[in-house]
DNA sequence: TACCAGGTAAAAA
DNA sequence: TTTTTACATGGT
């Protein structure tokens, strides 16, 4: 089975896809070219691969879908939904574009990453699970023991002789062995936090996927943290990567404050304060412009990463 | 070898 | 009320 999408414009699928390089081929990835990884689609996980076959700096993105037999019962529809969701393809460049170029930093940064859309997660628990995972530890160590979590607590997908997971529901993880996630690399009291909205979601008392489209963002940073395990900034991460809420900025966060420090204040230690200051001529496009400056820093302006292997997602 | 890294809740002061 | 402390792993 096979689809074509075609995404708002600008769109550089290559340099969108960028932050996924290096990720686990069992989970998730962008490889020569191809981005894969597993998404549901009524209920059932299936193996999507994209790759960008428009010509002439047009974009259209060929998915393809595995297992592809007649028997499968999804809609295509729905997978395109969740790709046009997952990769942010609808989302229009132009207004943020226009909203920053006053900005000489921004204005510079935006022409070298012209193109550049912000992924989401598939579900607001995988954002939750993944925010909390991050917390305190660095990036790379964050996706290793995300990738054991998803291949002991995913569902498997055979396909295209490769073995792949899903990302887990709340139902796989609410009756997990605490040991089990520990042994992800987890520490006991992320595995208490993780377990416990996995339950929450599974037996109804939370509804993660309702906070899509309703309310502000500052009343629903504040409802998500009344949830034990989740703060200020674990909260404002749920919000950009699950929500894709692009008006969210997570001034606390250190990554943030050392690319404005890099960016606008070369030397200077940059607090939390002094960003959502710096952020505020970004309207309501702070998150986005977060990513940006963000992914510069990493990509050291327009070479090779900073960093190895420090990336966003 | 230590020390730090996109925090948080609980303990101590 | 505000300030420490423990936590996990892997890179430097």
């Amino acid at each position: 089975m096979s689809l074509l999408i075609h995404p708002v414009a600008p769109y550089d699928f290559s340099l969108s896809c960028r932050v996924f390089s290096g990720g686990d081929p069992a989970f998730r990835t962008f490889q020569g070219g191809i981005f894969s990884q597993v998404i549901r689609v009524g209920g059932d996980p299936v193996l999507i691969r994209i790759r960008d076959i428009g010509e002439d700096g047009d974009t259209v993105l060929a998915v393809n879908i595995l297992p592809g037999g007649e028997e499968c019962g999804y809609c295509t529809g729905d997978v395109e939904r969740c790709i046009v969701r997952l990769l942010g393809l609808d989302d229009d460049l132009k207004g943020f574009y226009r909203a920053t170029e006053a900005d000489p930093v921004l204005a510079r940064i935006n022409s070298a990453l012209f193109g550049l859309k912000m992924p989401s997660s598939e579900t607001v628990f995988e954002a939750l699970v993944t925010s909390i995972i991050e917390q305190q530890i660095s990036t790379p160590v964050a996706r290793k023991i995300e990738s054991r979590l998803v291949k002991r607590f995913g569902e498997e997908v055979s396909a295209a002789g490769r073995t792949t997971f899903a990302y887990p529901r709340p139902e796989d993880l609410a009756d997990a062995d605490p040991a089990e996630i520990r042994g992800c690399g987890l520490s006991a009291r992320k595995g208490e936090y993780i377990i416990s909205v996995a339950r929450m979601v599974k037996d109804g008392t939370l509804d993660l996927e309702s906070l899509r489209g309703t309310g502000d963002s500052d009343s629903l940073i504040r409802d998500l943290c009344r949830i034990r395990g989740i703060g200020r900034w674990t909260a404002e991460f749920v919000l950009l990567r699950g929500l894709h809420r692009l008006d969210t900025f997570p001034a606390d966060d250190l990554g943030i404050r050392r690319a404005i420090g890099h960016l606008y204040c070369p030397g200077e230690e940059v607090s939390p304060a002094r960003a959502r200051e710096i952020s505020r001529q970004w309207g309501e496009w702070k998150g986005l412009a977060a990513y940006y400056l963000l992914v510069a820093d990493q990509h050291d302006w327009r070479g090779a990463p900073r960093r190895q292997g420090n990336q966003i997602q």
